[in-house]
This record gives structure tokens, sequence and C-alpha cells, in this order.
DNA sequence: TCATGCGTGTAGTATATACGACACAGTACC
DNA sequence: GGTACTGTGTCGTATATACTACACGCATGA
């Protein structure tokens, strides 16, 4: 099995507490705005994961891309879905088509389109 | 304001009612496993839009894309999500730049990938 | 020794999601 | 004038989501 949400969180956590006293569970649950119970819970797999919220509150404080940590949590960040909500047959068919293609040709897609290839 | 996704149910399955008597409230209940009363809220925005399973079995009923019925409930596909959270930051930097491109360009899109030009 | 901070256990809550059960009034057919 | 079908109103429910409140025992430092 791979690292749940939790674990990952954890680990983080913990690697920069060992350079800042401020990544006690307490203190961060404070900043990110839980209760530090709460936080102890999720990171143990406890609890399921936070909301979309604060689990972007918690990607800031632990420096993660907050997609990433969001789909450790089984979520997908809400803008994307706005994104696909707004045409969903061309969305659905794109992202059907590209979901086998090797992260290098998805990585010279975006540089493509980014440098106004398309 | 836009159609919600009650009124468009209501107009697509009165519309195959006129062709077939079939397409009543209760008999296409009765077909995706809901009860009448239910399906009527539904259509009538009382109740908020089915959950991904009973769209699916609606878009099937009423000959639409399930895609496009989901969309109007607020919701994607949960197969896309899966997609997305294979490889969340390849995914989310991508539909993100293609958010504003014009139709035409991702079915140029969609075709060229398809046609295994990538 | 006692205040301060630590992680965690127990219990409870508010809100949303996704419906079902049943009854009722209207209409159409024979 | 019963039978069969229609849409809909009222009420209730099980499950999930996203947490809070509070207390406990341990460790550390003054």
């Amino acid at each position: 099995m791979s690292r749940t949400f939790g674990e990952y969180v954890r680990e983080r956590r913990e690697e920069l507490r060992e350079e800042d006293a401020r990544f006690s569970v307490r203190q961060v649950a404070a900043r990110i705005g839980v209760e530090p119970s709460y936080l102890s819970k999720v990171e143990r797999g406890e609890q399921p994961p936070p909301s979309e919220a604060t689990i972007a509150a918690l990607a800031k404080e632990l420096g993660e891309a907050p997609e990433v940590l969001l789909a450790m949590a089984g979520k997908v960040p809400s803008d994307l879905l706005g994104i696909i909500r707004r045409r969903p047959r061309l969305f659905s068919d794109l992202l059907r088509q590209l979901q086998d293609l090797p992260d290098h040709a998805l990585l010279r897609l975006v540089r493509e389109v980014r440098d106004g290839e398309w």
C-alpha cells in the first residue's frame, strides 16, 4: 500500500519540525484553523481527510502543492471541476484520450500550449 | 439564468413522452430505480440532483451524454476524477492551460491525440 | 513544584446527501 | 362507476461530512 494522506502529512510535518519547533500538531492546527485533536486524528488516519479548504491551508503550511495533497485525500481541486463542467463533453473526451500518455508527452503538451502553439 | 438540471430532465422526458407513453414520471422512475415522488421533486427542483449513479441511469433513459447531465448537476464523472488524481500536478497544469482555448482547438487536440500524433 | 506545552482519548454536533413510504386528488377508459 | 394510471404533497430516515469541546497524562524548564 502507498502512503496515506495522514501518514504523508505527519511525515512532512515532523521533517519541518526538526528545524522549527513551530511545527507541532498544536501550532500547525492553530494556524490552519482546526482543533489539535482533530489534526492528530487525521494524521493517524483515525479521521478521514479534511475539507478542501483545510487541506489547502495545510498544503501551504507544509510547502506542498495543494493538488497533490488533495489527490491523496481522494479529491480534485474545485477550480478544475469548474473547468470541466463548463465544457463537459470536450474535456471528458480529452482527459480519456490523454489518460494513458506518458508524463513526458503530457509535459510537452503543457509546454506547447503555454508557448502559444495552440 | 440557464436551464437547471431538473428543468432540463423534465423537458427531455416530456419530449420523449410525446412519442412513447412509457416516459411518464412513474415509469421512468421505476426503470432507473427511484420512487416516482422523488423524481418528480428532482424535476421541479424541489430536491437537489441525485447521485452520480442515478444521473447516469437517467441519462441512459433519456439518450443523453451522462457528462452533460452530471455537469448540470454540478458534478464531474468519477472516472475523470480518477484520471486527474493519478497525476494531479500534470493534469492540473494541463487543464488550467487549456481552459481558455476555443472549442475548435480542443477538438483538434482530441483528434490528434486519438490519431496517435502524440 | 508548578506552569507551559505536548499529543491524544472520549463524546458530541451541525449540516448535507440521497433517498423511501405512503397517501391523495385528478383523469381516462370500459 | 369502478379500475388503472397519472403527478405530487407530507413525513421520515440512514449515512456521510467536517468538524468542536474538553479533559487527561506526560515531559520540560524555571
